[in-house]
DNA sequence: GGGATTGTGAACGCAAGCGTTCTTTAGGAT
DNA sequence: ATCCTAAAGAACGCTTGCGTTCACAATCCC
């Protein structure tokens, strides 16, 4: 902790920096603002309770409280003020580290995601996509999931490249790559149609995810990933001695 | 233009009469400040140009600048003002009509967003399919589309609900209906696999779009309609004689 | 033309948040 | 215990935007 190097990798940092402002619309102070209770763990008392968190304690703190403002608002409702406050640490703490928001979730995030996955030869292409569904809808499910779920609408804006390519490289990509792994396995072992493994078919299974984690508040269903292997992806790749 | 009603429908509207705010992050006034020009149709001078808009066609201004504000910067940092100033009026005006900034982006919305789309019987789920999905890229190209794909960033977040049935009423249903009616059909006329017709089934077009759009910032290509069909949707539910 | 209505721009008081600075306090190492 | 450094809280001046109000202007209709 004695070389705290101001973070800046977000190069265009949407206008952070700029003095002038854009309204949120919406800080009737509430978003994160349950988050404040939950990350120190101390209840009652308006000091900091038991003590300063310093160094990693710290930035872990400001990276759940950053999570949480991102998945309870979004990206533009999101303040270091809000950050600060949940993590129950002054703004100067955070801009010591971080020049701007946007550097402050790549970091949080970039921390944060798990890692790409590498589901192993299970003997059947059903059995792989079950697994890797799960691990999905788990990754989903997860304090940095929804918080990039979160943060996907900035994909949507102008000036969003800074979030693109984390986005793109840290889950688009590998999701990918996961699913063209098993289909592309399965077309060796035979229990995948050949020429089935295309990128859009490797979308479909990200893609239904994260649309039923829209439209059903991020809530996934215990049986979900079953579902939509059963009745989606296997359909859909399996020769046609399989149906 | 003798009774018009300030629109209310939107009920808890996002904080948004809340005195408190949060800030959006990123005012740099570029925030739908490109739409300014194209508003009116009028280019120069600091006035109105020829004319004052009043009714139905000052609300079409207004609309478009909602729009457009909810595109490029989302609903967190539209602003009235910015609003009023890209339909170049005032913000009374919108005062007038709307309580809220989500009343203004529902009526804006429910007034320009496509209607449900009924594909009649074309002799082949191919082609039905072929035609649905062009229909729903089209209007994903929209401006109502756009603007509808970047407010359904909000469903992401708390109090939401203003949002979420809206969307679920004329977006999400309407288009899982529209596919599910082309499947049964198909399921009728033999081309398409008994059991096929699911509602996760008739998500896996909606959301491809989607995430196609949002993996490249709304820029679908001429045939990824085509290639959607093709190598996800016919395979998912062609009968087994058909591969 | 006159009256009613609507629209425009400015102004108002208020708020939250920005990024920065400063003082005091607390944590950690010696 | 002492010293150094990081952290916490407060304060600052500034910004944008809120929702409202008002005076004046423009439009529409009789």
């Amino acid at each position: 902790m004695d070389q705290i190097v101001r973070r800046r990798t977000a190069g265009g940092d949407q206008g952070e920096t700029s003095p002038g402002r854009a309204s949120a619309g919406a800080a009737d102070g509430s978003v994160g603002g349950g988050a404040g209770g939950s990350a120190g763990g101390v209840v009652g008392g308006t000091t900091a309770g038991p003590g300063r968190k310093r160094g990693k304690a710290l930035e872990a703190a400001i990276f759940d409280a950053a999570l949480d403002q991102l998945t309870s608002g979004g990206f533009a409702r999101m303040t270091m003020e809000g950050v600060a406050g949940a993590a129950q640490t002054g703004k100067a703490a955070l801009y010591r580290r971080w020049a701007s928001k946007a550097d402050l979730v790549l970091d949080a995030l970039g921390s944060t995601l798990p890692p790409p996955v590498d589901i192993p030869d299970l003997g059947s292409v059903r059995a792989e996509l079950m697994q890797l569904m799960a691990y999905f809808g788990d990754a989903l499910d997860s304090r940095a999931g929804t918080a990039m779920r979160a943060l996907m609408a900035e994909l949507d804006h102008e000036r969003a490249r800074v979030f693109q390519d984390f986005i793109m490289d840290r889950v688009i990509r590998p999701a990918a790559l996961a699913t063209m792994q098993i289909l592309q396995r399965g077309e060796l072992r035979g229990d995948v149609r050949p020429g089935a493994a295309t990128p859009l078919v490797a979308d479909v299974g990200p893609a239904m995810l994260l649309y039923r984690a829209k439209i059903c508040q991020g809530r996934l269903d215990a049986d979900f990933g079953q579902a939509l292997v059963d009745e989606v992806l296997l359909p859909m790749v399996s020769p046609a001695e399989r149906r």
